[in-house]
DNA sequence: CGTATCATTGAAATTTTTCAAATCTTGTGG
DNA sequence: CCACAAGATTTGAAAAATTTCAATGATACG
């Protein structure tokens, strides 16, 4: 965790919600932002818990996961770099927010975070834009958990992973490899399967040439249009 | 279809978004909202079309669905009277918004709408804090739709219909009696199973004594404490 | 009152999970 | 640099849950 951060130098500063305020409303907020990093498995917000920051993500990806009373896990959302988080005006979180990697972000205070979005119309246009695309996106997430089949979910899955990755590939239209940035069990948690059937369903697609695994992280999309047809 | 109603007279005037405008504004408003009615099974926006209208839901239940291109359903979301509907700022719907029973809606033009939130802050702001409530809940189903068993979905179902009902009973703490508002189809849809899978649990439900069933549509919470055992 | 729709129930098939055991990775300390 | 331990992944076999297919029964509406 360090202070004195400049935004001019942030790597989200066109991206995340601050792009909507101007220099001098900027340094207003700077005063207010902590940058603060996580490490992998550890957590910002507790579910059930007094929540009582936002932020932005600046680096790495974080999950937003919900609990059964007895244990079973979900993962609701995947937070990606200029992503917002928290929740304003709720007073108890009701999701867990875990870094998956190593995390950067820049944590503002969330009373504080409140009046600045009260004040910034500009500001809380562009969160509202975002949670109404946030929506729909959970809600197309319900489709695919409720009546997608295993196979439907890893292929459908994979295909994001590697368009949101900035994998190499050797030719411009070739096969792509990239790193996952999840285990199996992080997978499933994200799928609504279990570790078993993810690693189960990998492996079929790759034995029918859809794609390569190197190692426990590396993978290769080498047959695009088949992943596709496996998605639908 | 009907025009020259008067917003004070409204039945979700002070629940509906149109809570943020003072009378005058309300009186601009006035002159932009059609009523509209949708009878059973009537749809008011299609997903992958234009949706040119948002609305307030005056009566009735509406759902909000996603297809997958082979025509599996899900239900991802139930609108309820002084509900906002619809979607700023998208030019094609991602879902269709169904009447459930007869509804009436307060429908406007989607781009003069945009502008009055545009210019009215309270709105906006209101809307803000519904779509964030919107999200944590659409949120919360994914966890229902991936992880619970099919007993524990029609049981918190129930629940849920059941505190929403204005249902009868005969002493305070007694059973409640209501009418289902969807048919075994609808329920399925919404929690994710075929109609079958729904058919039994009612009836094991039935059978164990923890509701009753009348008819079609009929239903009694027998044993409150068993069916919220269930439903974990 | 008949007909179309909705609901229930049974049996078989399918998918996914659970349980159990290898096998592979990865990071660490010798 | 290698061996090893801990954790992650894969794979198999059996069990469980849900779906599918099929038939029958109930309901409601014209």
């Amino acid at each position: 965790m360090t202070a004195a951060h400049i935004c001019s130098d942030c790597a989200v500063r066109d991206r995340a919600l601050c792009a909507s305020l101007d220099d001098a409303e900027l340094n207003a907020l700077n005063t207010l932002g902590q940058r603060r990093t996580l490490q992998r498995g550890q957590a910002l917000i507790w579910a059930g818990e007094e929540s009582p920051v936002c932020a932005n993500l600046i680096s790495g990806v974080l999950k937003l996961s919900a609990t059964t009373p007895d244990g079973r896990e979900q993962v609701v959302g995947l937070l990606y770099p200029a992503d917002f988080v928290g929740r304003p005006w709720a007073n108890t979180a009701d999701f867990t927010v875990t870094a998956l990697g190593e995390a950067e972000l820049c944590v503002f205070p969330r009373g504080p975070f409140e009046r600045v979005l009260e004040d910034h119309v500009r500001m809380e246009r562009l969160l509202l834009q975002r949670t109404l695309a946030s929506l729909d996106e959970a809600r197309a997430r319900m489709l695919t958990l409720a009546r997608l089949s295993a196979r439907e979910k890893l292929a459908g899955f994979l295909l994001d992973l590697a368009d949101r990755s900035h994998g190499c590939r050797a030719t411009a239209f070739g096969p792509v490899t990239f790193d996952l940035p999840l285990t199996r069990g992080e997978m499933a948690d994200v799928l609504g399967l279990t570790i078993e059937t993810v690693s189960r369903q990998l492996s079929k697609l790759k034995a029918e040439g859809a794609i390569n695994l190197m190692g426990a992280r590396g993978i290769t999309i080498r047959d695009r249009a088949k992943l596709e047809a496996s998605s639908q």
